[in-house]
Parts: structure tokens; sequence; C-alpha cells
DNA sequence: CGCAGATTTGAATGCAATCAACACTGGTGG
DNA sequence: CCACCAGTGTTGATTGCATTCAAATCTGCG
């Protein structure tokens, strides 16, 4: 489980990333294998990147399960998006000198750092790569607007069915997830902390979906009786998530 | 005010929208000026963008205060950001074919619409022009961050505080605002729908933030006696909103 | 086994929503 | 010019979802 360590090098992790965003062309896949990276193995609950920091790598997720995340002044967290195999989270920095969030892990896991003026010099040279970058910022986007929208304006049973239909969905695509149900490696605080809510409120919600039936848990492991039902629950469309014109 | 109708041609503000975001240099601004706008006036309450869509053109704002949003479920509206002048806030669509949002106006106003097809000509002629561009909706984002923290773990006080440190902000670098206070032209129940509030408690809190003397209202114009209060009761971090590494 | 972190439960509190009037405003048409 | 009206702003009372505080269980793990 967990896309459990195939052995697939990192640049083949690159490229299946690059290729859930967009279709990726020969020449680009090569100039793509070109680039340098330097692997990390990242301990659990260990920040990669701190508020106010200027960074001149990028970090491709190789495995674990990561976070974007700010505090305010009042000591409160919210987390900002979750993050897995494939994904460049700070892949703005690119442009953006300055990050606004902290990066870090929940899980262990394994990152490995992209010099950025490797990717600038790769993206020059094979401009439709930069196209597909830049299109995985705008979905990165569009993520974080459903997020908005869910935080805003549902209730918390909502925004948990939301929240779950989402990242099983991005898992599913990814192939680490089952057929019908998948495991979350995060604590209900860290659910509390994405969601805006309380831990102690997430416990009630969750055993409320547990008691609906739309819900079965096991420990981490959440399985889905009935899609309709939870996308209904969660009020959720899927048309943001991917790319694909289709919707 | 409001930036009003100095002879400013069209692609003036595209030019100034553009140099916000970052340097331009000569031959992109000559690129960019040979872009065909297709100019148009817009009601006010008036959506320019459907969920759903499939635009073919982008859409540069000129005049007025535009949002997009969104509806959910149960009815209520959350509204992800505001737009105005210089602003093309479906830039997105550019690369991705649906908008999974409306884009409408809030006052009168006028947009220029430029077509995808030419847009994406000119920016593979000037890729530089491209990058621009890519960091705007990154920019974009970033705000979208900052709103997602906002509404997920700020109280009601600190939330209205912030959004008035960023749209002040935002206005002031456009010329739009007074030095010490601004025009926001929208309701009480806009304000509520950006912030995941209601209507009425947006005006219980701007009644208490009178009442602390951090804000002075007349109408739609408020004014800051002290920017330094204001900005600590909002938790407002202004970084986040402009490209320039001094922060 | 024993400990730390995580989950669960209960009780009390509180922030914000809702419901319902009422006052104010600007714009329209008689 | 004034009456009227719809939308907006304001106020009060009530409800409720979610928080906080606190303590008890459970779980994984050294």
């Amino acid at each position: 489980m967990q896309g459990s360590s195939t052995s697939w090098n990192p640049h083949d992790r690159l490229i299946a990333g690059l290729r859930a965003v967009g279709s990726l062309s020969p020449e680009d896949e090569a100039a793509a294998r070109q680039l340098p990276l330097r692997i990390q193995p990242i301990g659990p609950h260990t920040d990669v990147l701190r508020e106010g920091d200027r960074p001149t790598e990028c970090c491709l997720i190789l495995d674990g399960f990561f976070v974007r995340h700010k505090s305010v002044a009042g000591g409160h967290r919210q987390i900002l998006s979750f993050h897995m195999l494939g994904d460049i989270p700070d892949l703005e920095c690119l442009l953006l000198p300055t990050v606004h969030y902290s990066l870090g892990s929940l899980t262990p896991g394994r990152v490995a750092f992209i010099p950025h003026a490797a990717l600038r010099q790769t993206v020059l040279a094979a401009p439709e790569l930069g196209d597909l970058l830049w299109r995985a910022t705008l979905l990165d986007a569009s993520i974080l607007r459903a997020w908005l929208v869910s935080i805003g304006r549902r209730p918390a049973y909502q925004r948990v069915a939301h929240l779950f239909c989402e990242v099983f969905m991005r898992m599913r695509a990814l192939g680490i997830a089952e057929e019908t149900g998948f495991t979350l490696p995060i604590t209900q605080m860290e659910m509390a902390d994405a969601l805006g809510l309380s831990a102690v409120h997430i416990n009630r919600t969750l055993q409320q979906l547990r008691q609906d039936g739309v819900i079965v848990s096991h420990g981490k492991y959440h399985g889905f009786t009935d899609w309709d039902r939870l996308s209904k629950a969660g009020d959720f469309d899927p048309g943001y998530l991917f790319s694909r014109g289709d919707a």
C-alpha cells in the first residue's frame, strides 16, 4: 500500500507526474530525464520548507504524504493542501522568490530536489514542458478553490465527505487507492486543520458518517459502500480535479 | 475615484497590468500591443462567464469590480476572489478547457476579450511574456491561499480586517485608493459571501470595527485612522500580494 | 509493561446563523 | 415633485453548529 516502493526510479515518478497533467512528447520526456534530482528521505512530521524561505530548488514528492500549511495569530493552523507522489508543491517558487507557507511531511517519505536553474533551462528548451508545469500549478489552484468553497460554505458533514471524495479520486488516479476505499494516513487533528474544524468535531462527524453507513472505517482505512451517496453527501463534482476537458 | 476613465486605451491597461506582475521588455510590450482586444461594457451584477463554460477568449478587466464565485448545494454562494482593472481572472482557461466557477461583475464595468489563439501565439513568440502570465496566475493562487487561511481559521473580526487590508493594498497599488482609505463598491451581503459569513454578522462586525475606531465608514468608503491597528487586527502580512522578492 | 499520541466521550460555552422586523437609500414612474 | 418600491443596512431574539475544556479509553510501539 501507499504505492509502496516499487523499484521506480525518481525520473519515472517525475514523468508519471507530468503525464497526469497532460500529454508529454518524447522530446519533452527526454528533456525531463536530464534534470538532476537530489533524493532525500524525509522523516515524519518534518518541514521541508518554512514560511519565508527563498528556495533554490523545487521539491518533487516520491513517497509519503505532505501538506502545505500556515499558522495564524491565534496559534491555529490551516492546512492548505495535501500532496503525494508526483506532486511538486513548491513549483511556484520557480517564479515567486518567497514562499508564504510551510511544506511538511505527515508520514515518512522521500523527495527529490530539482534545482530551479536546471528546471528553468529545461523549460526554456522545451516550452511544452513549461506549459505542462504551468498547467500543474493551475490544477493546484483549482483544488484550492474547491477547498475555499467547502470551508467557506459547507457544514462539517459535507466538508469531510468532500475531502474524502477529492483525496480518494486523486489517490485512485495515482494507483494508490483500492477500488472502493483508501488509507488516509493522517490524524483527525490534521483533518481538522485541513477543514477548518476542531479535532473533536471531526471525530463526531466521522462517527456520523459511519453511523449513516456512508463510510466504513478500520483505523485509517476508509471504505465506501456507496460512492453515489458519499459524493452526494459531499456535494462533490470531480470536474475540477483533472485537466482533460471532458467535463 | 474608481480609477475613473482616464483616457487610457485598453492596451495601456493590459501593459500596466502586466507590469504590476513583473518587468516587461520592450519587445514583450510590443508583442502585447499586437493582441486583438474586443471591448465590451458590462452591466452591474452580470455574469461574464458561467460555471461549466469552455471559453475561447480571456477577459481583461478595464473597469469595474468583478468576482469569481460558485454556489453550493445548500444554495449558499462563495465568492472566490475580487478582481479589478488589469486583472485577467480567467487566464487559466488558456490551459484548462473548462471553468469551474462563474465570473461576474458587481458594479458596471468594461472588459476586453482576448482570443486564446492570439494569446497563445503571442506567448510562443515572447516566452518571457508567458512567464509573466504564469506568474500572474501564481499570485492569484497566493491570494487564494491567504483567503483559505482566513476563512478556515480566523474569526469574523479578523477576517473582515484582513480583507480590508488586502483589497486596500491592491487598489492602492493600482492607484485607485486614497492614501488612508478606499471605496469598496460591494454590499455587506457580498462581503459575507466572500468571507464565508452571514450578511447580518458582517454588519455587526463592521460596527464593532467602527466602534473600536479601527475604521471610519461613510457609506461604502472606509477610512483607516491607524494602519498598524488594522493590519494587526487582521493578522495581515502583505508579502504574498506582490511578486517582488523583498519579503 | 508502560508511555505518548490518538481517539472517544461528556458537559458547558460561544460564535455565528437564522428568522423577523424595521429603517434607510436611491432610483422610477406617476 | 413626490410616492413608491426594491434593495440594502440595522436591530433584536432565538437557535444551533461547532469549540473548548476535561477526562477517559484506546493504540502502537519501544
